[in-house]
DNA sequence: AAATCCCATGCAAATCTATTGCATGGGATG
DNA sequence: CATCCCATGCAATAGATTTGCATGGGATTT
């Protein structure tokens, strides 16, 4: 749960309408203490109201384009979307449990990543740094 | 291009049997410098000998199961593979170009990653971390 | 040698995730 | 009022992977 992001000023910080679909999405992703996939976050808004699945993609698209999401990849076939960093996020890398699907965020020192010196020397563009381990769950281990 | 494997071996001492297909599968991988989707592996095969797509995705499917590959995911929808983490091949980070989708190795150490503390208190088990840059390569920046 | 079994492979179809093309309708703007 | 833009919906398609079922060759047993 995030208690201190405003849906409607990342909107309107990013100069995207606060349509009542994209704030659903986003208050959704945002609610959340793990990352979902489209899937999830689409199932979860048929429940309260009407929408279609290639809206949710489509918002989704435009959320991680203007970086208020982050496409999170897994090591299954489905992205896993959530908040993108910001002043209440910070960056952090996800543990991914392979026979469950879920992902959860670890906290952003459990692992420690020094990327300083890629950053200088690297001959391209570089975007972000996605961490992610992979395993079995504490829950799946029982 | 790996002058150090031996392939035979690789796969005798997972206890696989040495067929021509895993054998090619596993050369193509092995002798390629930077991963490869199961589409490109499968159409460099196909250009010299007969397969079927569906036996280069089981033949990779054993390969991971059996620890001798690495199925490693992308900022897009395929995942790659390489070979996996042995004598001759140390585990490494991946810069994923989104936009020719050109995934390429990164030294070992161009991003330090400890995780020695999350492995003494992870409640669950781990089975590998995953660093992976994304961005756009300096071929696609011109 | 014949019968049996196992397993690698092939082929077709299905599944899952995501994307594209086209239609519509509401709100803003001229 | 006429026009345009854009968010959305629906249907179809695309791309990657998986599943079900058949076959055939080699090893093992009888």
């Amino acid at each position: 749960m995030c208690y201190q992001c405003n849906y409607e000023d990342l909107l309107s910080a990013a100069r995207l309408d606060a349509t009542g679909n994209r704030l659903r999405v986003l208050e959704v992703i945002g609610n959340n203490s793990y990352p979902l996939s489209a899937t999830t976050i689409f199932k979860t808004l048929e429940r309260s109201c009407s929408i279609n699945r290639v809206t949710v993609y489509r918002i989704l698209d435009l959320l991680v384009e203007h970086e208020l999401v982050d496409r999170i990849s897994t090591g299954g076939r489905a992205f896993y979307y959530g908040m993108a960093p910001n002043a209440h996020h910070h960056p952090h890398p996800h543990f991914y449990c392979k026979r469950c699907g879920q992902m959860d965020c670890l906290t952003p020192d459990s692992l420690s990543v020094d990327s300083d010196g890629l950053w200088k020397t690297f001959p391209g563009r570089i975007d972000k740094v996605e961490v992610r381990v992979d395993g079995i769950c504490k829950n799946c281990m029982k």
